[in-house]
DNA sequence: AGACAGTTGTTCAGATTTGAACCAGCACTC
DNA sequence: GAGTGCTGGTTCAAATCTGAACAACTGTCT
């Protein structure tokens, strides 16, 4: 590559519409989560993870990786969701160094009380405003980029 | 709305395949500008908003905007872009509360330095991977998000 | 003029994130 | 079983983000 390969009109108008799209949702979404639940987004995520897992419980840094974020973000958000009551730590028993994050009853019960506000922000802006066509459009692009990236 | 509406199985594969690769592409741009530049993402997008703006120039507020940062957080990138000599600031002329922020000649140079490394990374994960039509079905879905969360 | 509501940008405190440094435990070799 | 390298999670300092509070200015209405 010896010359800069510009974005032209049109990759340009994607790449600009992904950016401030998926930044504009974010705010919304923690907006509304704050508001409602007192949650972050991260904390959210954690906790759907978290439910979605056999035994509702999962390795630190295979949540870490699921959620996207740094091992140290999540020690500290695990530490605000216990302190909260909603996720507990566990030692793993077949390897001494791991813990095991395992979702509460108060947890799930939280989860349950939270979602549907969660997924009709989720909707309003952006699934329910789309074509079948569109969305599964959007899911491919998505897909190949999301594996590209986890390589 | 008297009950939850939950994702079908075609909707929520959407949905996490965009948060998760919205994260994951943050955080590989955040990567590869701060070892090559230095700089963070929001900084990068300062610095591209004002060499678009007419008289490479802009108010804070709009810029906020533009960029999808608090207003305070604007304040400490501009300051730190000012530090590093990139961007000055000026008061506006037509009124007096408001504060011009404008690109400096280090500021274009540094983004014409800059660009062709972080374009690259922009391709080879996203754009470069999408047929035309992906392409524009995705700036469709994210054109109409976006026109909604910005009312 | 003067009052008043709205806008602009900054400051501030608090919360969160990141990467580097670190220690502990695992796995594999000699 | 000691040595070695790797992985898992935490701790730490530094950077950054947000919302609330604030002060300064604008524009409008009377």
């Amino acid at each position: 590559m010896t010359h800069p390969r510009w974005l032209d009109e049109t990759e340009m108008a994607a790449w600009r519409a992904f950016l401030s799209t998926s930044h504009l949702l974010e705010r919304r979404i923690e907006e509304q989560l704050k508001a409602t639940a007192g949650l972050t987004h991260p904390q959210y995520e954690i906790l759907v993870r978290l439910a979605d897992a056999p035994g509702r419980q999962m390795r630190m840094t295979e949540l870490a990786r699921g959620v996207v974020v740094s091992k140290s973000a999540l020690t500290y958000q695990i530490g605000q969701l216990e302190r909260a009551g909603l996720v507990e730590r566990t030692t793993c028993p077949s390897d001494e160094r791991g813990v095991l994050a395992v979702l509460t009853e108060a947890g799930v019960s939280c989860l349950e009380r939270v979602a549907p506000g969660h997924l009709e922000v989720v909707r309003a802006y952006l699934i329910d405003r789309l074509t079948r066509g569109e969305l599964e459009a959007m899911t491919t692009a998505m897909c190949k980029t999301e594996q590209a990236l986890r390589q």
